[in-house]
DNA sequence: TGTTCTTCAACAATCATTGTAGATACGGAG
DNA sequence: CTCCGTATCTACAATGATTGTTGAAGAACA
């Protein structure tokens, strides 16, 4: 993801308004490397502009991301999740505890769908997901942690 | 995933009863490899039993679930998919047009995770999806198909 | 057959996300 | 710097998938 202030100028260029509202949330996704929900991201900027709507927040993410300035992720924790390292080459650790996600930077050569195994299927990209437990959920006598983004888990019937 | 009447089974020695719908909904996962979502199996075990409800065919899934009879799959079509193909060696491409989810039956064995990169997390599993387009997609003048599951998308703000 | 516990169907509720509408404010033209 | 057209804002309603609840019906077992 580009800085705030190239990113200023990339949605002006690209015929969009910038605000106050928007600038904030460029400011929060700079540098957060844990994959924020959109609702991770309004509470964020929350902090800073009291008033601003979770609808806003949404908008502002989708923009982002049809500039390719983010990436939107789905890892199964019920929330989309959104992601300011658009680098091809890493992939996710995801607590099935806690819901965390965490980045892996690694490079798996041999990711390519063997021949005729796709059978008409056209590959455009891959994504590898891992699913473990997470530094905090590993000592199993931490239910809750005690600072840290509570995720919404999903729940048995 | 067994057989209907080995699941009649399980289901009884693991003190579940077992009643006309929930083998109904055994029957209509036998051999299906269309990784259907809940909606999905509904509507097929509706066509044999007219008033099952939506939510005896989500517990019965949750159920098989419990027991590894299938795997409950979130690939980012809005639904969560669930597979009675439950060998662990395979993984799936997903169509992002029309959200169809097909086998890949390949060995990825450098699938692991390079020491030291996992900084505390404990990895259990990984999962790999692809995205692409189906054959029946890739004709892009094909936008309905006129037979086939239709399945539910997301839509653009 | 009767007892006991599970499961059923119908219905309401929840949660993340999306749609709507009128008010607001960005930003290029003058 | 001000004005105007249009994108964006907030508040609110609506959606769609999933989950919770409840009284009635059914399965297992003696
Ligand atoms: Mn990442
Ligand atoms: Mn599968
Ligand atoms: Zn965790
Ligand atoms: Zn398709």
């Amino acid at each position: 993801m580009k800085s705030p202030e190239e990113l200023t100028e990339l949605f002006r260029s690209t015929g969009r308004k910038v605000t106050a509202q928007r600038q904030c949330v460029f400011r929060v996704l700079q540098g957060d490397v844990t994959h924020p929900s959109a609702e991770t991201v309004h509470a964020l900027v929350s902090a800073e502009m009291e008033t601003i709507s979770l609808k806003t927040v949404y908008q502002t993410l989708y923009d982002l991301a049809e500039l390719g300035e983010i990436v939107s992720l789905d890892v199964g924790t019920g929330m989309t999740r959104f992601d300011p390292n658009t680098d091809d080459l890493h992939h996710h650790l995801v607590c099935r505890r806690c819901g965390s996600v965490r980045d892996l930077v690694a490079d798996f050569p041999q990711l390519r769908v063997p021949e005729g195994a796709e059978l008409g299927f056209e590959v455009g990209s891959a994504e590898i997901v891992f699913r473990g437990l997470c530094p905090d959920c590993r000592s199993a006598a931490a239910p809750e942690q005690t600072s840290g983004r509570r995720q919404t888990q999903r729940s048995r019937p």
